[in-house]
RNA sequence: GGUCCUGUAGCCGAGUGGUUAGGCAAAGCUCUGCAAAAGCUUCUACACCGGUUCGAAUCCGGUCGGGACCUCCA
């Protein structure tokens, strides 16, 4: 079964063909770097990482681009003032990019955290002026947009009648305007979707570059129509966002492309869905964000607490990314305890080696495990199904911890069928989910445990329990946990 | 108002018309010096009302509820 992706401009799964073969140009619209980065923000960048994981792993050659939005963008919906940087800037009396520098340190350092691979390109907006006054320049000479006292401005009416604006929403140009305003008297541009590409500054603002049209800097959609070209050229694979970006954002982004290089900008169009709380969308105005910092620590007062990095990726893999996420804490102690009976499954499954029989003692269960493994690639290529993948998985977990147990010998499946069943749950646990063990491996602490394993063995053998109890007793006030395995091995973890 | 999405067992959540998804929680049993893990078993749900069909959680229509977008947001 070949790849088939959801493409929201055609509102159904397609398959998934590339432009050049064996090769993927993928864009994803980043964060906007002028405030910490919150829970929601993570969902939609840990779903690309997996997407973007998985083409690999299926062989593709990935460009990946993600911008940095560091200029540019407006508080709210009127196209004058200051733009987001300029304003957090002189409240905090500092320099615009020492904002920037500071929350785009921060969102690094939280997808690192979230084991998120980076882009092949970070591009960011203030380090493509040229470009975006470039592609201003072209939507001009072509006739789309149209200069008014320095401020260049998109027309949205003309353009919508030679092809549909609102094509990726599937929205009609009178129902768009019937949800905007009426253009006031200060209003200088000239329909009431129209949007800028560039902004003229006033003298106090802190971000501007000068153009053919004075001294401004530009607006939100541009950039990304400018950086995508430069990376991927004017017509690449797949485009990505947040759904919240779909409706403005993205269909400014068509209509740019459009109107400089006439043609939309790609061909699958990608978008993951909101992280809510209560029922309701996490979002930066609303005030209702998680940060990472408090998710980690559990400093927060509706966290009963603190929840690792591998606990939330792995939560956000057990649902499919068009579904919307509800965050509790039920839901997130489930996955921490989920998560956890996985990984010991993996690790038991790694120290397995391959018995002298080669062909399957137990066909019927041979089979089961291969149909399993099967399902793997199967899911994930049915528009990336991570939560299907999850499902397959926990059922091979009862087979790996009873030949763990000697309840299934490891001969009961075939040699070939072991090894697959080794390379796959590496491949996706490690490889295309991207999950990794938080314990600390500490090789002092290590040989200590070695160490009282080995004194509460003896101990054991001798039935001496008060010395046996004691150790295990205090190693869990401690934190750590001593398990007696069957065949008189022990194993500990860390809690 | 417009464009969409959505309503699934105690909780989370996947579901391509016919086969118990899965996780967490709960209960029982097995293993065990005792624990903890682990294994086995149990809990078989699809908002409501119609329709199509041999058969509907799935398709169609309606009703009610929830949400998103249409204004900065991933």
């Amino acid at each position: 079964m070949p790849l088939r992706i959801y493409n929201t401009l055609s509102r159904d799964k397609e398959i998934f063909t590339p432009i050049t073969e064996g090769h993927v140009g993928m864009y994803v619209c980043g964060p906007t770097v002028y405030s910490d980065v919150h829970l929601g923000n993570c969902r939609t960048f840990i779903s690309f990482d997996i997407i973007y994981r998985y083409l690999r792993y299926l062989g593709y050659k990935v460009r990946y681009v993600r911008n940095i939005t560091d200029a540019g963008h407006l508080e709210g919906d009127r196209d004058e003032g200051d733009d987001k940087f300029s304003k957090i800037a002189r409240l905090q009396k500092l320099e615009p990019m020492e904002i920037v520098q500071k929350y785009t340190l921060g969102f690094h350092h939280v997808m690192q955290l979230l084991n998120n691979l980076p882009p092949s390109i970070e591009p960011t907006a203030t380090g493509h002026i040229s470009e975006q006054i470039e592609i201003t320049r072209q939507i001009i000479a072509n006739g789309y947009a149209y200069e008014i006292n320095g401020t260049v401005y998109f027309d949205v009416e003309k353009y919508n009648k030679e092809q549909p604006y609102g094509i990726l929403t599937n929205r009609r140009m009178e129902d768009l305007l019937e949800g905007t305003r009426e253009l006031g008297g200060q209003d200088e541009k000239r329909g009431r979707l129209d949007f800028a590409l560039w902004i003229k500054a006033k003298p106090e603002h802190l971000m501007q570059w000068p153009s053919p049209w004075g001294m401004g800097f530009p607006g939100w959609h541009i950039e990304c129509s400018a950086m995508s070209e430069k990376y991927l050229g004017k017509k690449f694979d797949i485009h990505g966002g947040g759904m919240d970006l779909a409706a403005t954002h993205h269909t400014n982004e068509i209509a740019q492309s459009q109107a400089c290089y006439h043609t939309s900008p790609a061909n699958y169009w990608m978008h993951t869905n909101m992280l809510t709380v209560n029922g309701t969308r996490m979002s930066k105005s609303l005030g209702n964000g998680f940060l990472p910092e408090e998710l980690f620590t559990g400093n927060h007062p509706l966290l009963e607490k603190a929840y690792a990095p591998m606990t939330v990726r792995f939560f956000m893999l057990q649902t499919h990314y068009r579904s919307t996420l509800d965050f509790s804490n039920e839901a997130l102690q489930a996955s921490e305890k989920g998560f956890k009976r996985l990984w010991d499954a993996y690790e038991v499954l790694k120290q397995f080696t391959a018995g002298e029989n080669k062909a399957a003692n137990d066909t019927e269960l041979d089979s089961k495990v291969n149909k399993l493994i099967g399902e793997f690639d199967e899911f994930m290529n049915d528009d990336f199904n991570t939560a299907k993948v999850l499902g397959s998985m926990f059922e091979l977990v009862p087979v790996i911890n009873s030949m763990k147990d000697g309840i299934i010998k490891t001969d009961a499946i075939a040699a070939t069928t072991l090894a697959l069943l080794q390379l796959k749950f590496k491949a996706y646990l490690e490889d295309v989910f991207g999950l990794k063990n938080e314990a600390a491996n500490n090789k002092t602490l290590n040989s200590v445990m070695n160490l009282l394993i080995e004194i509460r063995k003896e101990a054991k053998a001798k039935r001496d329990f008060v010395t046996s109890d004691m150790i295990r007793n205090q190693l869990a006030l401690a934190g750590i946990n001593l398990k007696d395995e069957k065949g008189g091995e022990m194993s500990w973890e860390i809690n």
